[in-house]
DNA sequence: CAATTAGTTTAATAAAAAATAAACTAAACT
DNA sequence: AGTTTAGTTTATTTTTTATTAAACTAATTG
């Protein structure tokens, strides 16, 4: 693959895994720039870089700039004898991907938890399946956490 | 806790419920509509006072109910003699929330492979970070599918 | 100290998503 | 056959969200 064929690819699956952030919930500009601090071979992109290879409006990038900034997903850098900010990703916990879903499936759980508390019949049908819901649930928020530390002794 | 409280506080909870299922993607009305056969008492609902109890259009009501059977959220039976939909929650699979989250931590682990695949420096620290989070979900993914089978040993 | 740079903020617009009203359809009564 | 019931569909309106243009601010430079 030539350099330009690469550099392509790059900027297709920049839009791509905007798409995806999309879906997560980030609004569209953010989820674009993390990809591309994220896909790209550059790892500093200036305000203006990110202006220009995104073609958006200096009030869309800075609105997402800062929104992705106080959320702990990017960070930036500032150089000696240059006032721009030089923007990347943060290189955030390991188990960050895996917290943020541990997160959502205890929300999960404690709907779940709190449903079954307000049922009148614990033993109707819902009633049921609520409660071997929450037992599965139980079953594997602790088990995250014992791979975790699986994970980290066999990787020292 | 009286019924009249238990009831109200059924209610209150299929509003936050509903939100949360806003928040993962689903259309309002369908996130409180899920809600509603989960949460009430009650356990099949009909058209007619789905549309009452959350005060929506027929037109919602319709479009969402379409959806989320579709989706296989949600089923109706017909009752003989009654030519009535009666609506009530799937009882789906009970790991099928697991499997949700494990599909989306298989699209991020698609999209870091994408990535670390284009890149021209394999060892840059972007190069390097989306390496040890492709391996990490990697294990992860696997254990899943252990955690599943030690859990229906465990109950059976 | 006037001009430039590097963003921010704000007010307005554009675009997308959600919700509704009302017309419509198909089945079942009478 | 005409009427009622149980939803569906569609065209429109409302609401929300995203985006921008342009004015603004604070720091730096000549």
């Amino acid at each position: 693959m030539t350099s330009e064929e690469r550099i392509k690819r790059q900027k297709e699956l920049v839009e791509t895994m905007g798409r995806m952030y999309d879906r997560k919930g980030f609004q569209p500009i953010s989820g674009r720039i993390v990809a591309l601090l994220t896909v790209m071979d550059k790892e500093l992109f200036t305000f203006d870089e990110i202006v220009e290879e995104l073609q958006i409006s200096k009030g869309s990038a800075s609105n997402a700039l800062r929104m992705l900034e106080m959320s702990n997903i990017i960070e930036y850098i500032t150089l000696p004898g240059d006032r721009k900010k030089h923007f990347r990703i943060r290189k955030h916990d390991k188990f960050s991907l895996i917290d943020e879903h541990k997160e959502k499936l205890n929300i999960s759980l404690s709907f779940l938890k709190e449903t079954l508390d307000l049922k009148a019949d614990k033993n109707s049908g819902n009633a049921q399946f609520i409660r071997s819901m929450i037992d599965m649930l139980g079953y594997f928020l602790e088990k995250f956490e014992e791979l975790k530390i699986e994970y980290l002794q066999k990787n020292n």
